[in-house]
DNA sequence: CGCCTTGTTGAAGGCCATCAATATAGGTGG
DNA sequence: CCACCTATATTGATGGCCTTCAACAAGGCG
């Protein structure tokens, strides 16, 4: 219940990237790439364009008045996010490493999906697909208990690695804020797991996981 | 962390209404009405239907294999669910008191989307309406306190209930499983609200509820 | 009226948050 | 490349909010 003031909501827009305008756009006319930490867009914000990461990660949260937050996914590569049918952004994004997008612009989007039904099908399927995602995590939130809920994360991110090793890209702030934790729980409940032989780390960082066992990492969740 | 079982995904399916099949169809041919506690789709069955409240309310929600039960979302009337856009459910659906519903056919809708843009926008803008409550019950489920949720919950239900008093058709398990919290800590959170003359009880009852002052109301929750 | 379900209230306990100290990692400049 | 510094992560001690357990009260329905 703390109040963050810091590192938080930092007001960092276009002209904070820290070079000029015209080297703003990376490789293609529609891309963009955003330094660790800077903003995307804004909760409230008008939704003026459709993203998906080509490299990097992406974290989208909601903010209470007194600083607590609460991330509603992370967003890997070829993730689309800021997929909005209203006007505004329900959210706010930010990079949490250096990251590359794909803009699209949203009512080009709309007008696309106007005109082909395929289009607008992939559109549902995708606004659908957040939906199960966000579902599963209302689950997660309000019903499973610390050690479930890091098992459940980790499972999720081993599952979109795909490699066998993974190397996640967010703090354990990020990962607190996604599982309505703190630091500290998340991080004991991820030695637990270190302990019990589910996991160990790559070298000497935190970041770096192996996934040892699967089986036992899924019995430590408690899913349906 | 209570594992119930009674109660919980009784086997009612159209034969344990206690009338016969020819007197199930109540006034037109697509709709039909669910008694108090029926189950009126279950999660991973395959969605053949998508459905209107017309009178009565339902509670969709997942279960943990422990029997830990987390309440998704209340339909109540005009609202539509069972919106589904794959082939099976992913929630399971009661009624919670005595409930009739509209029926259309998934596949006659889908058909229609195809075909028809207006019907696929709204579609997808009811599926989005969705996706945005599910948004701000995860920011309540992982970052609100008990009385802090209570209030977000009294003020949802308020503001769909128009009049100036509401009569709540759930019980508080259902309320408790709704805000990933025990039966106990929503009686005392309401308890709290009513001597601190946020709301009053109607009669005898609980259920019966009059909001004597919107704004404080409002200030025991922690909206952004 | 009596039984059973539902809701309230109190007491005690547990899980997670908070506070605090240390350790480690990552980045910067010498 | 290493020393230094800061941000991040781990681990321990303590506390508080919510859960659990328990008893009682109230409501609903026969």
């Amino acid at each position: 219940m703390l109040v963050r003031t810091s590192d938080r909501r930092q007001p960092n827009t276009i002209d904070d990237f820290g070079f000029g305008s015209a080297s703003k756009r990376a490789v293609s006319l529609n891309e963009f790439t955003y330094r660790k930490g800077t903003e995307i867009y804004g909760e409230k914000e008008p939704a003026e364009h459709v993203y998906q990461v080509k490299r990097g990660a992406v974290r989208t949260y909601k903010l209470l008045n007194d600083g607590r937050r609460q991330i509603g996914a992370f967003h890997l590569m070829d993730d689309i996010f800021g997929l909005e049918n209203g006007v505004q952004h329900r959210f706010t994004a930010e990079a949490v490493v250096e990251t590359t997008v794909r803009l699209i612009k949203r009512e080009s989007l709309q007008a696309l999906a106007e005109a082909d039904a395929v289009v607008a099908r992939n559109l549902l399927r995708m606004t659908t697909s957040n939906l199960e995602h966000a579902e599963n995590h209302m689950l997660l939130l309000g019903r499973k208990t610390a050690v479930e809920r890091v098992a459940a994360f980790l499972a999720e991110m081993d599952r979109r690695a795909g490699a066998n090793t993974m190397s996640l890209p967010m703090s354990r702030r990020d990962i607190a804020d996604y599982l309505g934790l703190t630091i500290e729980t998340v991080s004991r409940a991820v030695s637990r797991l270190h302990c019990e032989g589910v996991l160990c780390f790559l070298g000497n960082t935190q970041r770096e996981i192996v996934i040892l066992d699967r089986q036992k990492l899924q019995s430590f969740d408690a899913q349906n």
